[in-house]
DNA sequence: CGTTCTTACGTGTGTCGTAACGATC
DNA sequence: GATCGTTACGACACACGTAAGAACG
């Protein structure tokens, strides 16, 4: 058995089951991919392919756990190496960041900034996704760290270290009523058109429970992924929006009316993960404690308000 | 990276750092091994070995970190050969059971016997070892499953599934007067020379805690690693053993007198464990059935005493 | 008939074994 | 000087690429 047929089996899967494109991604020829699979399936002893004539088209039972033992061993391979560049060529390299909008556009932009003085030979990526897809980038390898509120903790395979705790506040054009009620309240939120955001983005779930969990309905008319199309609306006077607190810009969202929401709806965690007994390198090491940094900052200034 | 020299280099630590006797025991010459290690070295670009002159005598702090992760690699490729091997040559292989002294002698034969019956091709092996070896052995691979008392659910690294509760039992010469006591407590069992195991064997650990608890010192004269050693000096006059209750044979032992000691220590459980992810055949899992099914009758049988 | 995989075949890389050399106790 | 390592070299294997053939829509 050899290493690069679990890599064209694993590029296989993560190319519809195409031997030409995986082929071409792992920069060889097809036969060569075929031979791969072939050798691999034949040394098993068992099919792991489903076949429609001569086309490979999904995996059998046995298939499935040879992809995870593949992705396990090859995960392994991948550390071996990152052991050796993190002792050579220390401070180069990629790091590679999958985070919700709202970490990439109101978190995230101090963080890289002061790693990119440490480490201005580290590429950083940022990989936009929601947070399941994240959660897959994670476990499957596809980035080095993932950075959201939800999902992450769920799964046994991540490590996921709680970075810091936010809440909603309500956001609405400077002279609408619902900024003026003392205290606000949830049946104050039902009484307006609400923009917000989708269900399993940034918060959504223990939004909505708070509200069922008093019986009520609120009525919201958009839900958007990302909190910047929420304000947008908001300005439109299309409703009132309830957003993460951290994503309100003193300066740039002076225009708005803003009120905390944190007495409304229980806190919620942001963490940082990455797959168990992924080898670090230092500076994902090094990014983890400046996020970290950054996080009790956050906190600090959106408790002033 | 190949997976040749992963094997290799975690040969030569099995083997002192002797190249030559790694290399033997991969059936390859010297010389072969001796470029898979410099391969190896060169690609992650540090020392990953210590050295004196030109022989190897360890590993660097780096060297460490890159055995584990060849473990790592090289389970993940075992496992998913092992996916195969069960789906075609089912019922064939080996089984290493790695278990102390008490188990392989007291508690397996009977699920040993049952087992061979359902899986006659299949070589049971039963490598004895104290439980910190048999947790070693268990993790780097050198048996699949090990069975023992203490330690296995102490490392993360193994899933520790607990099988059978059991306690210990007082034996003596039947003239003994130790056992007309009633009750008989932990005054009476330091009133007499004591024969037991020896610390970190068969629930020392808590036996000698219990007297501690009470201030009470007992007069041990002898300490065993195993049951048939105790029972020997206890037959010769001694002093009284304390042993584990399953380990007391109706039959065999129809010349020693006995007396439960469950209301004065506390219980012990016996596990079975395996590397966290490891792939279990179906012969393992069956066997691990088996030996959950044996430890209930041998609850049932101890507890008619 | 284009797309996709298989089969066939040649070339070049590289792995392992043999053998000679060097160092260390 | 015996043991254990490295270096040098050659043979065989094999992985990959090219090219042609077969199934599928």
């Amino acid at each position: 058995m050899e290493l690069r047929q679990l890599r064209s089996l694993i590029m296989l899967v993560e190319s519809e089951f195409s031997v030409s494109r995986a082929a071409s991604r792992l920069n060889l020829v097809q036969p060569a991919v075929s031979q791969h699979l072939k050798q691999l399936e034949e040394e098993l002893g068992t099919r792991i392919f489903r076949r429609q004539g001569k086309r490979l088209v999904g995996l059998t039972d046995a298939g499935e756990k040879v992809l995870h033992y593949a992705r396990a061993t090859l995960a392994g391979a991948a550390n071996l190496l990152a052991v050796g560049r993190d002792h050579v060529e220390e401070g180069t390299g990629v790091l590679r960041i999958g985070a919700t909008h709202t970490q990439a556009r109101y978190v995230l932009p101090p963080v890289i900034r002061s790693f990119r003085e440490a480490y201005p030979a580290v590429e950083v990526q940022i990989h936009q996704a929601n947070p399941l897809q994240l959660v897959e980038m994670a476990v499957n390898d596809a980035v080095d760290l993932a950075i959201c509120t939800e999902a992450l903790d769920r799964n046994p395979a991540l490590t996921a270290i709680p970075s810091y705790r936010w809440n909603r506040c309500l956001i609405a054009l400077p002279d609408h009523p619902a900024l003026e009620a003392r205290p606000v309240t949830l049946d104050t939120l039902c009484e307006y058109p609400l923009v917000t955001y989708v269900f399993g983005f940034t918060g959504r779930g223990h939004l909505s429970d708070t509200f069922a969990r008093d019986g009520l309905r609120p009525h919201v008319v958009l839900s958007a992924t990302d909190t910047d199309v929420i304000k947008t609306y908001v300005r439109e006077g299309l409703g009132i929006g309830i957003i993460a607190d951290l994503a309100y810009e003193e300066d740039k969202d002076a225009d708005l009316g803003v009120r905390a929401l944190s007495h409304l709806f229980p806190a919620e965690v942001t963490k940082i993960a990455y797959p168990k007994d992924k080898y670090l390198q230092r500076f994902q090491q090094r990014f983890i404690d400046l996020f970290q940094q950054e996080a009790t900052r956050i906190i600090r200034s959106s408790r002033a308000r």
